[in-house]
RNA sequence: GGGCGCGUAGCUCAGCGGUAGAGCACUGCCUUGACAUGGCAGGAGUCACUGGUUCGAUCCCAGUCGUGCCCA
């Protein structure tokens, strides 16, 4: 074995092998267990939040499988609507094509064909992750199958009339085209102005003041609305208004919705362009003028003056020409929200259209019900009031799209005007009794993606067909997701499973954090500070990190700002730390419900973990070669020790593991594999290498192997390639059968030896307080000491006898005959355990004087726990109403304090008497 | 404005009724036959603040301040 660990060269080796040999595949045996891969969008590159997520439910994979169940994690991917479209729309502009140019059938074929070629890197990522899900099954949401179902229902909802065809204000996206739903919408806090415009009154009383923070709607008001109760405008209900700029007249009416306290009060209304006011104009009755185009440029029902302009010129005329008219009042800085696209970044209109609507209601209150009566349990729980407050706010879903990727609805126009909606034009035909020769023509526009994303869980499994793999792992056990895509995608999902399977399509959703950068900002490619997850693998240059960050930028100024954190953050770029010290780093930061700080300090030292658990192997593999290993009926206190300590651990991390608290588990396995196995166990075993007998060597041999390979197995679901390379090494010496650690049990915790952890814990007492002596005196760790023991039990005299060769081996002490009780220790530096007393003998070792302040540091510690204790115990409030176990505890505590404190004085005056 | 979090060692975070923990960073000693990506020892915290409940509060409750996110 290599001196230190190269990850690199096994990764890629032992990935390869899993999946050729079908490993990721679920066994048939096994109870279901199955977990649906969020699918990433075709377009997407793995970033950290993807590769987080992917550790999470790789390690829960692996976990199961291990133990047996029938594991399948279902891999896809996303078609991703807008986003794919965008990205082959740009392909072909670089090639100065458009895609009305070439027509809807062509641009789709394009898309396919980009697809095959650049589509799915991400899948090729997840790879490198270690990602042990089902390649077998990879499932598209474009693919036939799951179009299929796509089409089923949004046929069955039409025809219960759960999806209906409206003409209504949307947020459109005047870039792309297309509608969008509410949440495809990001408003952000921009600094405007308000405007406060003149109407004047018809009856030639002067004017009115109305504000506004987009004048250009003007253009279609169709009404001024007042609050009925404000005294300041009583005498303008129902009179008449002259709108400015277009000659028309529109009504001032009163509606209890207008803010008093807003503007002037006075509140123009815009039903084709605001959706208040939209509701506002239903209310009264108003007439519905819409002045825009598709591209948000002013149509021709506004004054000729403005047409054709975009809305931004159209405000900056108007605004002028109001001005110029003596209308304007008044102009103020103002801040507001502004709704933008989240694909184009576009701000958005409200606009009216015809689109495809989901009736939310009745499926939102079964979706409800199910997290109210448990049938589906976040984790965190908090996440409940989330859903909650959102599924009872919830609006009718707009699933069109202007889009020409994605699946088409399967909805017929008649001549006349009628809508006729089947699995193909033939059963729409049939359903409404249309003859042939009625010509029929297609619904141009496609689904939401997230239509199809929602049927996931039962589309991939085979949905509509009554398949094995849906009757089997539909419900899934848990959906591992980002509190981001609840709305989304959770709700979504939750809904349709219980309309169409009749049940939830998850038990539990495991709601994990965001992963933001070591300043805790969110990662995103304008800010230049994403990490490549991939990188972290494999290490890259400063250099080169600066190249990948700054190039292709949106805002190509940010580079030398960009450049510069990079150099702060990453002054060497940042080195190959392989893949499990990756996972395993995620899975230590995998806290509940808490967003992430990634830190390179983490990722280093579960680096240097890899490294340990890699030599520590080199040891046992050095120390077990050329012997015959078995497992021997005898074995010593410290065999039987780091065993027991081992399924203490064991079943610590299976309960971990199965709380989600994986960071508990990370951690549990990092101190038992470092600081109980590798700096005790393997220090305790060599004396026994050097001095045991054969039957003692033996024990020791077996339970260094067996501890180990028990210990890679734990660990093998956070750390699958370091493990794999190790335990193919510890399959002979132990006579292990099996292919491969991935489908080895997963251990299950034994019998607690308490003598054998109390004897060690002793052990470890003693020779720790040697090292204390050694190191507060400056002794060299190379030079043997004389120790030797005074007063002390019956228990203690048994144990100095039993472990005198570990004693002496690991404290590199020379072990002395048992001082009598009044023996003088003028002469030596104590330690105390329990009743005990650790002397070293200090002839020409050190100053009296270096030990003396050592002591005095010592029993000023104890000095400040007695008094605590003291304190505590004096308190007749405290020993009358405490549990008497606490109480208990307490005295032996105290007896503990004044024992060391009564051992340090005594010393102490032994050394000062020395000294005078 | 409403909702959900979070303020614990220099940094990143666990703990959440019974004497404060880890990793990294820091200090000292050590190239000892697994590992310097290491070993041993050590220093370091009025657990944001103010009240309340309790024998006892970092932990529970209320409020304040700071901070983040989501929804209007």
């Amino acid at each position: 074995m290599e001196k230190s660990y190269q990850p690199d060269a096994i990764e890629g080796r032992w990935y390869k092998q899993w999946e050729e040999k079908g490993y990721f595949s679920p066994n048939q045996t096994g109870q279901p267990y199955s977990i649906m891969l969020p699918p990433p969008n075709v377009t997407g590159n793995l970033h950290m939040g993807h590769a987080f997520q992917d550790t999470i439910m790789d390690v829960l994979t692996r976990f199961h499988r291990m133990q047996g169940d029938s594991t399948l994690w279902q891999p896809g991917m996303d078609h991703a609507g807008i986003a794919t479209q965008m990205v082959v729309e740009r392909q072909l502009a670089n090639e100065g094509v458009s895609r009305h140019d070439i027509g809807r059938e062509k641009f789709v074929e394009s898309v396919w064909d980009w697809k095959s070629e650049s589509g799915g890197q991400i899948e090729k990522q997840m790879r490198r992750l270690g990602a042990s899900v089902d390649w077998e099954h990879d499932r598209f949401t474009m693919d036939e199958d799951l179009s299929r179902a796509v089409t089923k229902v949004f046929v069955e909802l039409y025809h219960e009339n759960l999806i209906y065809r409206g003409k209504r204000l949307v947020n459109w996206d005047p870039v792309l085209h297309t509608a969008l739903s509410d949440l495809e919408v990001v408003s952000t806090e921009e600094n405007g102005h308000l405007w406060h415009i003149r109407y004047p009154r018809v009856d030639g009383k002067g004017y009115i003041v109305v504000a506004t923070t987009r004048p250009e709607t003007m253009l279609g008001d169709t009404a001024v609305a007042v609050n009925p109760d404000d005294p300041r405008y009583t005498d303008l209900h129902g009179i008449e208004l002259e709108l400015p700029l277009t000659g028309r007249r529109i009504p001032v009416i009163t509606d209890s919705y207008v803010d008093i306290e807003f503007g002037s009060g006075c509140v123009k209304i815009t039903p084709a362009h605001d959706f208040n006011d939209y509701e506002m104009g239903k209310r009264h009755q108003l007439p519905v003028i819409n002045v825009l185009n598709d591209d948000a440029s002013i149509n021709d029902d506004a004054p000729e003056a403005y047409r054709g302009l975009d809305r931004f010129e159209a405000r900056k005329k108007i605004v002028a020409d109001l001005e110029a008219a003596g209308l304007m009042e008044k102009i103020e800085p103002h801040v507001l929200m502004v709704p933008h696209g989240d694909r184009s970044g576009a701000v958005v209109e409200p606009y009216l259209t015809d689109q495809w609507y989901v009736k939310i209601a009745p499926l939102a209150k079964p979706a409800i019900e199910a997290v109210e009566n448990g049938d589906i349990r976040f984790v965190p729980e908090n996440y409940n009031k989330t859903y909650f407050d959102w599924m009872h706010r919830i609006e009718d879903w707009c699933i069109s799209r202007q889009l020409w990727w994605g699946h088409r609805i399967p909805a017929w126009y008649a001549p006349d005007g009628s809508i006729h909606v089947g699995y193909d034009e033939a059963d729409a035909r049939q359903r409404s009794g249309l003859d042939d020769d009625i010509p029929l023509r297609q619904d141009e526009d496609v689904l939401d993606t997230w239509f199809s994303s929602a049927l996931w869980p039962f589309s991939t499994l085979g949905w509509p067909d009554k398949t094995p793999r849906l009757d089997k792992y539909y419900p899934t056990n848990v959906l591992v997701t980002g509190f981001d895509i609840i709305f989304f995608w959770v709700a979504r999902m939750i809904m349709m499973g219980l309309k169409f399977m009749g049940d939830v399509p998850f038990r539990e959703v495991y709601v994990h954090g965001l992963i933001r950068d070591a300043h805790g900002q969110k990662m995103s490619k304008s800010k230049g500070n994403v990490l490549d997850p991939i990188d972290l693998i494999d290490g890259i240059s400063l250099e080169e990190m600066i190249e990948k960050l700054t190039s292709g930028l949106m805002q190509p100024h940010m580079a030398p700002l960009i450049e510069k954190n990079i150099r702060l953050d990453f002054p060497e770029g940042t080195s190959a730390f392989g893949c499990d010290a990756l996972r395993f780093t995620f899975a230590a930061l995998a806290t509940n419900g808490r967003d992430i700080r990634f830190d390179l300090g983490r990722i280093d030292g579960n680096r240097n973990f890899c490294n340990k658990l890699w030599n520590a192997a080199r040891y046992v593999l050095m120390s077990t070669s050329d012997h015959e290993v078995h497992a021997v009926p005898q074995s010593s206190a410290a065999d039987r020790w780091i065993i027991s300590r081992m399924h203490k651990m064991i079943g610590d991390v299976r309960a971990h593991i199965n709380e989600y608290r994986l960071d508990l588990a990370a951690q549990r396995l990092y101190e038992f594999i470092w600081n109980e196995y590798c700096d005790w166990y393997l220090e305790l075993s060599k004396p026994v290498f050097q001095k045991g007998s054969a039957d003692e060597q033996n024990a020791a041999r077996y339970t260094l192997l067996h501890v180990l390979e028990c210990s890679l197995r734990t660990l093998h679901p956070m750390m699958p390639f370091i493990t794999e390379e190790i335990w193919q090494r510890l399959k002979a010496p132990l006579g292990i059968d099996g292919e491969t650690i991935m489908l080895q049990p997963f251990p299950v915790a034994g019998d607690i030896d308490q003598q054998a952890e109390d004897d060690i814990e002793w052990l470890q007492k003693v020779l720790q307080g040697v090292r204390n002596i050694r190191a507060e005196l400056n002794v060299s760790p190379g030079k043997v000491l004389d120790v030797t023991f005074q007063a002390g039990t019956a228990t203690d005299r048994e144990r100095q006898k039993r472990f005198a060769t570990l004693l002496s081996g690991v404290g590199k002490i020379n072990m002395n005959q048992w001082l009598e009780a009044d023996a003088d220790t003028s002469e030596y530096s104590v330690a105390l355990v329990a009743d005990l007393k650790v002397l070293v003998s200090l002839k020409g070792l050190v100053d009296l004087e270096d030990e003396l302040a050592r002591l005095g540091k010592l029993l000023e510690r104890e000095l400040t726990d007695l008094k605590k204790s003291e304190a505590k115990l004096g308190n007749s409030r405290f020993v009358d109403n405490a549990p008497p176990a606490v109480v208990e505890k307490e005295h032996q505590r105290l007896a503990a304090h004044n024992q060391k404190v009564d051992g340090f004085r005594a010393q102490i005056k032994k050394l000062e008497k020395l000294l005078d």
